[in-house]
DNA sequence: TTGAAAGCGCTAACAG
DNA sequence: CTGTTAGCGCTTTCAA
């Protein structure tokens, strides 16, 4: 085919000026004739005109996309984050670029480079690595950037979070009142404040409940290239260790929660008849499984669509209070804990 | 902070001009002396010198994005796929952008629009919707475009692709070498080749093992927003309104065979006591599930990694053959197929 | 309401 | 090996 179509093309058929054109195309709020722009338009559709977005953001020193760093692609609660975004973002007319950090600094650093060489309109990112260097790096991209999922301690920026130690003490608090005392949390490394929050929340309602927290807490080193669903089995095999088992599980993410599920049972041990879990997150599969697992649920769709509303806020109106909500946890009862005596 | 630095002031602070610093920045192969070239790259690291993508891709013609399109993000199917295309594409310097078109022909239609406005480098898409309207779009778009997943019947074009039909006829010889006789497969609507060709490979199997087919194939009816674990629901419903139950089910995929089972198991049914299941795709959830699930695997991995790379080659190289790969389909025996007698 | 003209930052001839 | 120059396609003053 010939080559692309371009508005000085438009603008000969049209017989009218690029400037107008330009208007026309544009959505600019310009003023311009009905007439003119009816014909413009006409013109711009018979030549399967379409707009070289490149020369667009090169003049206007503003790029149409959304970039979005989160740490995992493979992980469904991040799953859910991304399509929440997609559709917030496509919809606002931008574009998402997406990409994976692993949590890696140095990949993040990279990236943030990389999505700076496209002057992202905005960038969204759930980092549990955030310290003064890189919330420097992205202040000098000068790009409106919005944290999510993972709140760095002491962060100054605008966050869409999660009371994550709110988290903590519904688990224990429904893990005591269905009677449960000798129980315990089981997780990764605590190189993540989310993950400090929860345990803190869940210690502490363990603590006033009078209830002994030696040894509630089990925090699995985390082996290179583990996987959630590997930490899980690691949870469950020191909690397999100790001489006397306990009556439930608070595991730290429902992925985590099915490899203790898996391990217990390959023990004989049934769940939730021997022993009861708890997961985090609610992911879709939480329900497909069985028994199907009683998590704490964590609002991953709307933290999608509220980072994304908030992002393109921003770049509409990038100055102003840096504004953040946080979700509430809810409880969701399924059959993986059961109510002792 | 400043404006941007641009090659202009880094030529300024190296001593040089323009064209040379443009030529060690975009690792031209042009000849630079060594010397040039080192204060050149100190010049950019020192005024933190960030390419602008726009302008680059705007006078070379070439962008640096590779768009993505799949049906869903949520599938975790598909996470796997572009997991694997992300690492791809990022290792060779490019971008991705994401986009679902929930096999939506009219989504797709604009999607496409989209991304040749951004002179994508290369697009890779899965859909269903394929026809001779698509086909041309994306002709006259003039971007490199690599088929994979679902294959089109009667595509002309680079694929990646599976042998649907082998699946089929693997899934049905493994049952009936189990000692099943009496097997259905479950599916949705046969709106789709990659359906239909796993239908017919299931059939000839039973046939050529003189296995009654009549009653073999049921097909429910997609239900306006209905996900796959919702099929799997109906599918199992369908097969509980018959007479007499099957020994084994086959179902489309994981995520539909795991609403069958907890379907079946909601009657009192024990899977794979009471009659066996086999899924499709192989995604990673199917070892976490009790019983775990046997299933026929799908190399998403693979499929996203060789995808991507035939992409880029066709970036460098778009002139010659329509190349594809197809992929063979893999047993995976776990536990929710029970060997008869 | 319209048009002319000036570049955005960069690469790719072309000339030395 | 290095530098000069001409735009890529579009938006945006500025002037009419």
């Amino acid at each position: 085919m010939a080559d692309k179509a371009t508005i000085v093309e438009v603008a000969e058929k049209a017989g009218t000026s690029l400037s107008t054109v330009s208007r026309v195309l544009s959505n600019s709020s310009y003023p311009v004739s009905a007439e003119t722009k009816k014909r413009v338009l006409e013109a711009a559709e018979a030549l399967g005109y379409i707009p070289n977005n490149a020369a667009r953001s090169l003049r206007s020193k503003r790029g149409m996309y959304i970039a979005v760093i989160v740490p995992s692609l493979n992980n469904p609660f991040y799953s859910s984050i991304i399509s929440a975004i997609e559709r917030e973002v496509l919809s606002s007319g931008y574009m998402m670029q997406l990409y994976s950090s692993d949590n890696d600094p140095e990949l993040e650093n990279r990236l943030l480079d990389l999505i700076g060489s496209v002057q992202a309109a905005a960038i969204l990112i759930s980092s549990i690595n955030w310290d003064e260097k890189l919330e420097k790096k992205v202040r000098e991209l000068g790009i409106p950037a919005v944290f999510f999922d993972q709140i760095p301690n002491g962060i100054t920026g605008h966050f869409i979070g999660f009371d994550f130690r709110k988290a903590g003490m519904m688990a224990a608090e429904f893990l005591i009142s269905e009677g449960h005392r000798d129980i315990v949390f089981g997780c990764g490394p605590f190189d993540r404040e989310s993950r400090k929050l929860y345990r803190d929340g869940f210690s502490e309602v363990l603590s006033s409940s009078s209830i002994d927290c030696s040894g509630a807490v089990i925090s699995v080193e985390n082996r290179k290239g583990m996987n959630e669903y590997e930490m899980g089995i690691a949870i469950a095999e020191a909690v397999l260790h100790r001489e006397k088992l306990p009556t439930a599980i608070a595991v730290i993410n429902d992925i985590a929660a099915f490899g203790v599920m898996k391990r217990l049972e390959a023990e004989g041990l049934n769940v939730p008849a021997d022993i009861s879990v708890i997961g985090f997150d609610d992911i879709p599969y939480g329900f497909m499984i069985s028994p199907s697992l009683t998590t704490i649920r964590q609002p991953a769709a709307e933290t999608g669509s509220m980072a994304a509303k908030l992002a393109i806020d921003l770049v509409n109106n990038p100055e102003g209070e840096y504004s953040n909500e946080v979700f509430q946890p809810v409880l969701i009862k399924r059959e993986s804990v059961r109510r002792l005596r």
